[in-house]
DNA sequence: CCCTATTTGTTGGCATACCATTCGTCAACC
DNA sequence: GGTTGACGAATGGTATGCCAACAAATAGGG
């Protein structure tokens, strides 16, 4: 086992395998193994099964009889629940922020998300997935944590952990749309223009929506 | 231990320390003892932990350094946060399930909490809280639940448990108020008139707020 | 050759033992 | 007498062993 990194094994164990996750790696659907992490992670099983429990709570992984805890396959109803819960919640959220975010992160955000477009403009498509939901991260968390409610922000990583695995991943196409519809939050955000954020973040949510719909109906 | 009254002990110590909390037999600040809980519950302190890491991702219980799990000590800006979130959740809510309620167990409560404001008229103060609790939770479960989104209906019934703990076992005097603001909002949901509905359910969260905000102006 | 019964292996749930840290207590020294 | 330091009890964090339940594999009977 390792010294000293940090204590709480649980806590290592719990963004390991969260990474795991959001990472890819674990896809929807994969039987998670107790003793298997642990001997990843050289620990016991017992941190593994704290941050399991967590993750579970979370809604990340749900329970399989006695089978184990399988990651969560969001079906379409999941998402769209989510979605209509975000529908009613980060509009507010973005009018509460006007006026209260840091500029430096907010203007350092722009530019990344800039960048990001510029480089999908000259290369085609071998966008970052994990450069794109890190960026998407910081910038809805900077939104919330500015709202100053922190189980509102609570609520909506949570919410948006369970979109994410539907919509950037299975949507490439979007990413290019979706951080224009970003730089028009964080534009209104700038100028403290609390309404037209909010409007924004309405026009980006149904943006959400109507992309995943229109898959859909492809399919 | 016992034998086999059902499966999963964790989940039987989930229920059971729920209940102290939410019960009030543990009350805030209060530090729960792991072995202490193992042994009141008859097993041992693995599904206690488990118990206990389930409702800390809930919130109910906060970890305290090295030194335990605390019962949530709800601060007034916790309230607050809560209740705002409540406000913008439970209209739309109430909106959803407008026509879409059981329409016999919507009965079935209306008829209680007319029974419970009869009694208070009657006998003066002697109101049951856990009884009112009860209620309560029902008759929000009954409308989330119609609502037909089961991660709205499990945040706001989250949320509903932050607030719990401060107004209606601090205001007793709110109980008859807070049963007509319900009589309005059930007999709006029997008619499926869901814009009252929703109306209803404004007014209802405004007066929780005016009456804790007037509380605290008097202290 | 197929279907069923039994066995064997793997897994999660639970119990228990151990360890490190913390806190209270008390004594010793200033 | 007050402060401090050491010792001991208590507690949460971690490791590990055991067991019942489920799954896969295999044997047995048709």
């Amino acid at each position: 086992m390792l010294n000293l990194p940090e204590k709480r094994l649980a806590l290592q164990a719990y963004e390991y395998i969260l990474n795991l996750i959001l990472g890819g790696e674990a896809r929807p659907g994969d039987l998670l193994n107790e003793r298997r992490l642990a001997e990843l992670l050289g620990m016991s099983r017992t941190p593994v099964r704290d941050a399991l429990l967590m993750l579970e709570s979370e809604g990340l992984l749900v329970r399989q009889g006695r089978r184990g805890l399988q990651v969560k396959q969001i079906r379409i109803e999941d998402f769209m629940e989510a979605l209509q819960i975000r529908q009613l919640l980060e509009p507010a959220v973005a009018r509460m922020a006007a006026g209260k975010v840091d500029t430096e992160t907010l203007d350092e955000l722009t530019a990344e998300v800039e960048a990001v477009v510029a480089d999908a403009g000259v290369t085609g498509a071998p966008v970052d997935r994990e450069q794109v939901r890190s960026i998407d991260d910081r910038l809805h968390g900077l939104i919330t944590d500015a709202a100053g409610n922190a189980q509102l922000s609570s609520i909506v990583r949570t919410l948006r952990r369970q979109t994410q695995m539907f919509d950037l991943k299975s949507l490439p196409e979007r990413v290019n749309d979706s951080c224009g519809e970003h730089l028009d939050i964080l534009a209104a955000l700038r100028e403290s223009r609390g309404e037209d954020a909010a409007a924004a973040m309405i026009r980006h949510l149904e943006q959400v929506r109507a992309s995943i719909i229109a898959r859909l109906t492809a399919m």
